[in-house]
DNA sequence: TTGGGCACTTACCAAAAGGTGCATACTTGT
DNA sequence: ACAAGTATGCACCTTTTGGTAAGTGCCCAA
C-alpha cells in the first residue's frame, strides 16, 4: 500500500522463490519441459491423453464424439503418434464391424497425471483466460 | 502372470484411478485443461514462462541468449502475447539505450508451477522420449 | 567513422498443422 | 434396397506458425 509497488516488495508476498529448477540435460533437448513437450505438442494430444486417462480404455467413436471439434484425420493421426511415442495402447479386436480401442501405457498414465496441475490451473483461473479472450475477439470484429 | 492379461486385472495395480476429472465448465472450453492450453500454445511459451519464472526479472537480451534458437520476431511475439494474457509484466526503464525486462505477474508465476510436474516428467522420461525420438530419425534418414 | 549492442519492427516466404470430403468393407436396422 | 455406423486412408487445400533478413533510433567504444 505504499507509493513504490513497482518492485520486488511486494511481489515478494506473493510470489515464492523462483520455482524449481528445470535440469539442462542430455540429448538433444534443453530441459525436461523441452523433453515433454515434443511429446504433446499438437492441439489434441494433451486433450486426448487426458479423456482417455479418465474413461480407462476408450473406443474410438468415443473419443471422437467427446473430443468435440476434432476430426477423424487430426484424431487419428494424433493417436498414431501417442502410440508410436508409447504413450496410448491401441486394441484392435479385430471384429467384423472394426472395434478397437485405446488406453493408456504406464508411461502415458504417469503423463497425464502431470497434466493434472495445468488442468487444475485452467479451471481455477478459467474466469480470468476468458475475459482476456473476449477482450481480443472485441477487437478482431469491432475496432481494430 | 496368468494367460489372460488384456483387461483392468493388472493394469490397475500400476494404474491407479482414472485421474481426476477435467471439470467440463464455463465458456468456451471443454475443461481447464482446454483453457489451459490456449494459454500456453506456441513453441516458445512455456519455456519462457518457465525460464522467466527461474531467473526472476529477465532482461530481452538475456531470454533471446537464454531460450537457444528463437528468433526475435519469435520471442518477442510471444512475449506480447503473454503479456496480453496477462501472464508476464513487461517494465519499460524508458532510458537511452533501451532496456526492458519482464517478470511474471502472480497469475503468471501459478502457471508456471503448474508446469512444474511436466518438467519433471521429461527429466524422468527422458530416455524413453529420446529413444523414441531417434527411432524416428533412424526411418526418416535410411529407409522410406 | 565505423561497428556494435539494445529492443524491437516489418516484409516476405516456406513449412507445418489442420480441415473437408470422398472411399472402403462389412453389418445391422428400417 | 438403402441408410447408418464402425475405424480408418487419402487427396487436396487453407490457415497458422515460424523463420530470415533487413531496418530503426539511439548511445558508447575503438
Amino acid at each position: 500500500m505504499s507509493s513504490d509497488l513497482s518492485e520486488p516488495t511486494f511481489l515478494a508476498a506473493q510470489i515464492p522463490p523462483p520455482v524449481q529448477s528445470c535440469t539442462p540435460s542430455l540429448p538433444g533437448f534443453t530441459c525436461g519441459l523441452d523433453a515433454t513437450l515434443r511429446v504433446i505438442a499438437g492441439k489434441w494430444k494433451p486433450l486426448i491423453l487426458y479423456f482417455v486417462a479418465q474413461g480407462g480404455p476408450t473406443r474410438y467413436g468415443e473419443l471422437r464424439r467427446a473430443v468435440r471439434d476434432v476430426s477423424d484425420k487430426m484424431l487419428i493421426q494424433q493417436l498414431k503418434e501417442l502410440e508410436a511415442d508409447g504413450l496410448v495402447k491401441r486394441t484392435d479386436y479385430k471384429e467384423v464391424p472394426p472395434r478397437v480401442d485405446y488406453s493408456l501405457t504406464p508411461l502415458g498414465h504417469s503423463l497425464a497425471e502431470a497434466l493434472v496441475p495445468l488442468c487444475s490451473w485452467g479451471t481455477e483461473h478459467m474466469a480470468d483466460v476468458s475475459r482476456v479472450f473476449a477482450e481480443r475477439e472485441t477487437w478482431n470484429t469491432k475496432g481494430r
